[in-house]
DNA sequence: TCTTTCATAGCCCTAACGGGCCATTGAAGC
DNA sequence: GCTTCAATGGCCCGTTAGGGCTATGAAAGA
């Protein structure tokens, strides 16, 4: 039996060396490569054309999701499996409809990874119980019709918006901030909750925080 | 020349065997055991007198500083380094104080991290350059006495409001949820408005993400 | 040209928030 | 025994937030 071959992609080079270590000790698997970010990891796709890319969700430059979509087109026959270490439903969302095969929690046990990882290469669709309940969920409110789309980018100036919403500021603290209409922020807000999927200013702004969405002027 | 034996507490176990393989690995050093929270880390520092104890910040249960205030004070000759990913003032102020000998981030080079942990056995202090750089800037700020940060503690009741602010739950799902009156969750919410200097709730979850005041639960 | 998107702005309405002030209980400390 | 303080709860009141709906001008594309 072929080893699987394997090409790793995470920008902590502690984690990955790491994870690589712990694969080449194990049967059945074998590290093709490894890449530090989302540009290095299409070009090693493409270069080594291992049998299979694990690749974390967040990183600099090209993220992973874009990193997927890419690797998908240019070979539909790669698996490709996200790591996250939150369970980030937008970015779920995205990976599955640019083409992986599983999204996993970095929490997960070495072993429970490597079965998976197993199970991917032989065809099987890989994603933690909890994120498939998500997902049932979540499609079941795109049935009966909910609000859809997870592609949505926030335009500047909301972006604008949230970045002043992540310092605590009112709407009508933002208005006179960007010399507009407190209605009109309120309209920006609409939108960004919208787009986010959250259901307040304050789930935004530590979404926004979390995921790094705003710029660093807030590190006061 | 005697190998440094390590204790390896990480609540990711992917992280932590990974970075186990990679230290049997690596000459001169022996992995003693492995914890994934500050309580079992105490219970095997105890049980296996580690020459070094290599942590993680954020835990559930008991947190990485806490058990290294505890390591240090059963083992006053014991090493401890924390790995954090984001770098957070307040928990690197506080792990100083706990007694740690390192503060180091994870997206070091696994190479200078054994480097950095040889030092430390050695009697070195580790702590990254930019790190460094933030130490001095809030010792300056002590020094002139200026409006200095939150001295005053937050009950564990607040906490576990707090907690819950961060992720964008009303007073009323809070007080739901934690099976209290509204007007208790309110009450308490002012008190942390006080407590943290802050205006409103968006700024307390902002700067309980940014400080990591607030516990793991939210990677749900 | 027509359509879409964005930024702007308004209105109405209900729910949520936050400040102020006060009260009770129970546990810990002196 | 007395005091202090965290946790609980209440009430009032004005402000803020957020949903729904509509609309206009500008810019960018099809």
């Amino acid at each position: 039996m072929k080893a699987i071959r394997v090409l790793l992609v995470d920008d902590h080079s502690l984690f990955r060396q790491g994870l690589a270590a712990l694969l080449r000790k194990e049967k059945g698997f074998e590290v093709a490569g490894e890449a530090q970010d989302g540009i290095e990891a299409v070009a090693r796709a493409k270069e080594l054309k291992p049998d299979l890319v694990v690749m974390d969700v967040s990183m600099p430059r090209c993220d992973g999701v874009e990193a997927a979509r890419r690797i998908r087109q240019a070979f539909p026959s790669m698996k490709v499996v996200m790591l996250t270490i939150l369970e980030q439903d937008k970015k779920l969302f995205e990976a599955i409809k640019a083409g992986a095969h599983g999204y996993l929690l970095k929490n997960v046990k070495p072993e429970a990874l490597f079965q998976t990882l197993r199970g991917v290469v032989a065809g099987e669709a890989a994603i933690s119980r909890a994120t498939a309940t998500k997902i049932l969920n979540e499609f079941a409110e795109h049935e009966r019709g909910g609000a859809d789309a997870y592609e949505e980018e926030l335009s500047e100036r909301e972006l604008s918006v949230l970045q002043l919403i992540t310092q605590g500021m009112t709407n009508k603290d933002i208005g006179h901030t960007l010399h507009i209409a407190e209605n009109t922020v309120k309209n920006h807000l609409k939108n960004i909750l919208a787009k986010l999927q959250v259901e307040n200013r304050v789930q935004a702004a530590a979404l926004a925080l979390k995921t790094g969405i705003v710029s660093e002027k807030d590190r006061a």
